[in-house]
RNA sequence: GGAGAGGUUCCCGAGUGGCCAAAGGGAGCAGACUGUAAAUCUGUUGGCGAAGCCUUCGGAGGUUCGAACCCUCCCCUCUCCA
């Protein structure tokens, strides 16, 4: 079986390894490794997709994957890389969110075999303070936390005392997992790089265990905007907070110099065949996100939700061919078919279509537009349209007369869209 | 606990009695150009069927015909001192 370093290291996971050499031959035979996700939501977003998918190719090449939600840790907080302290969440609402992130990881690993998640509220709520300080904390230097990359922006702006001890917690959670699990590896963003070095540090201090740090890249994409991040907020991964298609239409969004990088990262397509992406030029690039676009898409929502929303973007902006040697792997139907439904809809009751709805109160409503003032705006700028038809002055009644076959599709700018639909 | 500096719209940041729904920049959105890309140029960016009205400058009161701006109290952040 290849070695899951090698993996990493070829599609391009890898930001910074404590120790290269060793952690790859170590890698050589099972091991069991961790990330630690915040329930700071009740839903991961795209930032998390990475981590994600380097312990599914962990899972993959046979070792065991720890998820550890951050129970305990989410009530202090984190400060790494913040300018501000972030809120601290009660016990409940953290409660809801460790079983929905569970849901969504579980397309991703496969919890029923060896992959595991933890919660370290298990261990960290039951501390006892004097306990903690005398076995632990007596092993940390103030003097080098300080100078830590982590602290460094919150030293300017103000750190108090319970982010200061995040650093302990998630090293203890480390040294944990090392005892309990016999967990040798801690993954994570290349802002954890600290916090996990703090771990192995504590491991090796309390007795004498190797344990290794593998920190991912901080993406950003080519344009500078941090991954996952659009106007509407973050792209999450849960389906009611991010529908498939626009989850869907977000990767198909990807800067050109983005889709090499993304298929690398965000696929499990095999590498020989990415690399004939790089060479395509021009418009060839758009078959290749969409093929990025469905992949992802069913990774994270399934097969169905994928097709639907490939299916749904082809009929809006026009089906493209789709290269039958271009990435072989992947399943996305490359021959013509009959059309799905995925676009966002509404349903709309008979009555208020026979009365006539002012148009920008109709954009409004479906949510392409924050407010009505917002709508007004789009109709003036001429981004609103009705069935591919331009609207003209912002109270335009839209009604039955525009219903087609397919409901009434409205398009605010010339990427998203809404379908209305008669119906209860 | 003491001294000082601050808290303005999505973010940064100007504004210190009326000309302020509040400069400038960033980010976003739309238009043109394109390939559902990038870059560029233009427009736009609190709410309301747009006239005008309503809500917004940390919070609560007050002064005034009129307050983001002046006064009082409170909350929060930063710097220095203890």
């Amino acid at each position: 079986m290849e070695n899951v370093f090698d993996v990493l290291n070829e599609r391009g996971f890898i930001a910074q390894v404590s120790d290269a050499e060793a952690l790859k031959e170590r890698l050589r035979e099972p091991a069991t490794c961790y990330i630690g996700f915040d329930p700071t939501a009740d839903s991961l977003h795209v930032g998390s997709l990475l981590p994600i998918m380097a312990l599914a190719h962990m899972q993959r090449c046979g070792h065991r994957p720890i998820v550890l939600v951050g129970g305990g840790t989410g009530m202090v907080g984190d400060p790494s890389g913040k300018t501000e302290m972030r809120q601290i969440l009660g016990a409940d609402q953290i409660e809801a969110n460790v079983a929905a992130l569970r849901g969504q990881l579980s397309h991703f690993l496969d919890f029923s075999s060896r992959a595991l998640l933890l919660n370290n509220a298990e261990w960290l709520l039951e501390l006892r303070y004097i306990d903690f300080l005398r076995d632990i904390g007596k092993h940390f230097s103030v003097n080098r936390m300080l100078a830590a990359e982590c602290y460094k922006m919150r030293l300017e702006s103000g750190l108090n005392f319970i982010e200061f001890n995040y650093m302990l917690l998630q090293a203890y959670d480390f040294y944990r997992l090392s005892t309990e699990y016999d967990c040798i590896l801690q993954m994570g963003g290349n802002d954890q790089w600290g916090n996990i070095v703090a771990g192995i540090e504590l491991i090796r201090r309390k007795g004498g265990r190797n344990a290794y740090a593998l920190t991912f890249p901080l993406l950003t994409t080519a344009s500078g905007a941090k991954m996952g991040k659009t106007a509407a907020g973050a792209v999450w991964l849960s389906a009611t907070r991010t529908g498939p298609f626009d989850f869907y239409q977000y990767w198909i969004n990807t800067d050109d110099r983005d889709v090499v990088k993304f298929l690398k990262l965000y696929t499990f397509l095999p590498l020989d065949e990415i690399g004939q992406v790089a060479s395509l030029e021009g418009q060839e690039m758009n078959a290749a996100k969409t093929i990025l676009a469905y992949e992802v898409t069913r990774l994270t929502h399934g097969t169905e939700q994928a097709l639907a929303a490939y299916e749904a973007a082809s009929s809006v902006f026009g089906r493209r061919d789709l290269p039958r040697t271009l990435l072989t792997s992947s399943q996305i139907p490359r021959e013509a078919k009959e059309e799905a439904e995925a676009v966002p809809t509404t349903h709309m009751e008979r009555a208020r279509l026979d009365e006539g709805i002012p148009a920008f109160v109709l954009f409004a409503e479906t949510g392409l537009c924050e407010s009505r003032g917002a709508a007004r705006r789009l109709v003036q700028q001429g981004g609103a349209y009705v069935n591919e038809e331009r609207v003209k002055t912002f109270d335009a009644l839209i009604g039955v007369e525009y219903l087609t076959g397919e409901g009434i599709l409205l398009k605010a700018g010339k990427k998203k869209i809404h379908r209305i639909v008669v119906g209860p």
